[in-house]
RNA sequence: CGCGCCGUGGAGCACCGGUAGCUCGCCAGGCUCAUAACCUGGAGGUAGUAGGUUCGAUUCCUGCCGGCGCAACCA
């Protein structure tokens, strides 16, 4: 995916009008995983998230509070920020749009549009909703009975109004050669087509600035007007690596992006509106744009699902909810092996509470526990000086290195639920499944040579699947790597998939995990599965 | 006929033109190092439906039925 040691990924930057939920998470998580991944692969990555603060409803909903939209998207970032860390979020930068270095880098962008030619100034008429504080179309008008129809008590006013307009419309034919010379611009498929299809149909320009509004950034060339949130929002992605600042070296470095990471619901502007933007200022496209699904909330007693929504009755599942009830390691693993990350994926109480016990406590956490647990009744912990060790034995036939390079090529595909679905039914009951051949237990009362030598390939399985999992649970997988002391190994932060080759010595492996009572404490204890649903 | 997605054992998913796999759950057996965990075996599906293409379709095409997203607090 990256062609050289450097790797930018980005999110979408999030309206900070509420705040995060579960489908945010998602998103965030899904991206993380990668920048992780790209990390351990070596790579030089520049991990970017933020807030979209120049929009009408965040200076709405900071009007309601009765604050500044200042001190109200500020303490906004801070409280997302606070989410994405309890998640264990790797974000190397984090932009809210309202900062001086976007402002201007969009002044110089929409300049240089301008220059380009391919903005014009356009008188736009239609009825105009109060309410929502947009234009709605004569049709949407129609088919609500003559009113807004979200707003069905607030008068519409005929409006007409001076706005900046894009000229997308002249786009079309070179964005299809685009899709065209690079089929992985879009991921995955079912949205390239979705997009082809679109731009196919012809592209309509698009109004880039409001009128008569202070919050948000001025149109350089016509300060009465304000840049469009939509406009300013996709320019995130290069002000925030330095784009029209005095030093332009970081934004030369980092750009074009090697993937944004967003919704489904808005490739079009990513793949349509964002890439003309880009090729009317001279600049390159980012290299993909990948559209995850969505997770919706499922009754299990109805077998309803839905999209979340603080108007429905069940209300909105708070992330930080199920990281203090549970953990982040928990959270991250039934997004990333639940929902396919290019799919949409399901969300429920019991669910969750399934795929965590069956899953974390019973699979991976009690793997760790009678691994370590046998070290240290038979051995006091210290396994150095096994005579022989048949390194492959705990493997049973698993081609070891042929599974790494398939998971190398699900991550960064973005196939999370499927890598993760093979860790565990290729290398962890490949471990489970070599205790209960091998015996373990057994040995150690006839043939403790023997045994010693079960549990330094049963260690190695710990190291193994440490590395493995690094991108998806950190920090199980940092328990994992620390629950021995192996000889000669990278410091944790360093270590990468390419080291799963490299076996250590056992010379002095040894047993360093914290001990409660000559037993590790559960990593992951069992939850009441009817509990966990209150 | 606006666009798009989906419909596979109780639940969630996968694969594939050649008579269905995986995870969870359930049942039985094994084992006891371990978080009543682990391992093995089993029951359970005429793949929404009606046609078509084919030597043969769950897999390709069409119609129909059903669910959902594309507008809104919300990704």
């Amino acid at each position: 995916m990256s062609d050289a040691g450097r790797f930018y990924i980005t999110t979408a930057i999030d309206y900070p009008n509420s705040r995060p939920h579960i489908g945010t998470a998602f998103e965030k998580i899904g991206a993380d995983v990668q920048a992780r991944f790209q990390r351990m692969e070596d790579r030089s990555v520049h991990f970017l998230m933020g807030n979209d603060e120049n929009t009408i409803k965040v200076s709405q909903a900071a009007e309601r509070l009765g604050v500044e939209p200042r001190p109200y998207v500020d303490d906004m970032a801070r409280q997302f920020l606070e989410v994405w860390k309890a998640l264990e979020i790797s974000q190397d930068d984090f932009i809210q749009t309202s900062e001086p270095r976007h402002h201007v880098g969009c002044q110089k962008f929409i300049q240089a549009v301008h220059d380009a030619g391919d903005i014009y100034k356009k008188a736009y008429a239609g009825l105009y909703c109060d309410g929502c504080e947009a234009f709605k179309t004569e049709k949407e008008v129609e088919e609500a009975g003559g009113h807004c129809p979200n707003h069905p008590n607030a008068p519409l006013r005929q409006v007409e109004e001076e706005n900046y307009f894009f000229k997308l419309s002249d786009y079309g034919d070179r964005l299809l050669a685009h899709y065209e010379e690079h089929p992985n611009f879009i991921q995955p498929e079912s949205r390239r087509n979705e997009i082809i299809s679109l731009v196919k149909s012809g592209l309509q320009d698009v109004s880039i600035s409001r009128k008569g509004f202070t919050w948000g950034i001025p149109v350089p060339f016509d300060p009465d007007q304000t840049i469009y949130v939509w406009f300013d929002a996709l320019l995130n992605y290069i002000t925030a690596i330095g784009y029209g600042s005095d030093d332009e070296s970081r934004f030369q470095t980092l750009w074009p992006a090697d993937v944004h990471v967003i919704g489904k619901d808005i490739t079009r502007f990513h793949c349509a509106l964002w890439p003309a933007m880009l090729m009317s200022a001279g600049l390159s496209l980012p290299k993909q744009v990948f559209g995850h699904g969505f997770v919706y909330r499922k009754n299990e007693a109805t077998g309803e699902s839905w999209k979340e929504s603080k108007s429905r009755p069940e209300g909105v599942v708070e992330p930080m909810d199920l990281v203090q009830k549970f953990s982040a390691e928990a959270f991250r693993y039934y997004f990333m092996s639940q929902c396919p990350f290019g799919g949409d994926g399901e969300f429920s109480f019991e669910r969750f509470a399934d795929v965590y016990n069956s899953g974390l406590a019973d699979t991976l956490g009690n793997l760790y526990s009678r691994t370590l647990t046998m070290c240290v009744k038979y051995f006091d912990g210290r396994l150095e000086g096994a005579s022989s060790v048949d390194a492959n034995a705990w493997l049973a036939g698993l081609d070891l290195s042929a599974l790494v390079g398939d998971l190398r090529t699900l991550i960064e595909t973005f196939q999370y639920n499927v890598a993760l679905h093979r860790i565990w039914n290729e290398v962890l009951a490949a471990a489970n499944g070599y205790i209960n051949t091998t015996l373990p237990f057994k040995l150690a009362k006839t043939d403790l040579d023997a045994c010693r030598a079960v549990l330094i390939n049963l260690a190695e399985a710990v190291r193994v699947i440490a590395i493995l999992i690094k991108p998806f649970l950190p920090g199980t997988a940092e328990t994992f790597y620390r629950a021995f002391q192996f000889e000669g190994q990278p410091p944790w932060e360093q270590v990468g998939y390419a080291d799963i080759a490299r076996r250590p010595d056992a010379a002095t492996l040894t047993v360093v995990a914290p001990l409660v009572g000559g037993k590790p404490a559960p990593l992951f204890p069992k939850i009441d599965t009817k509990a966990a649903a209150s």
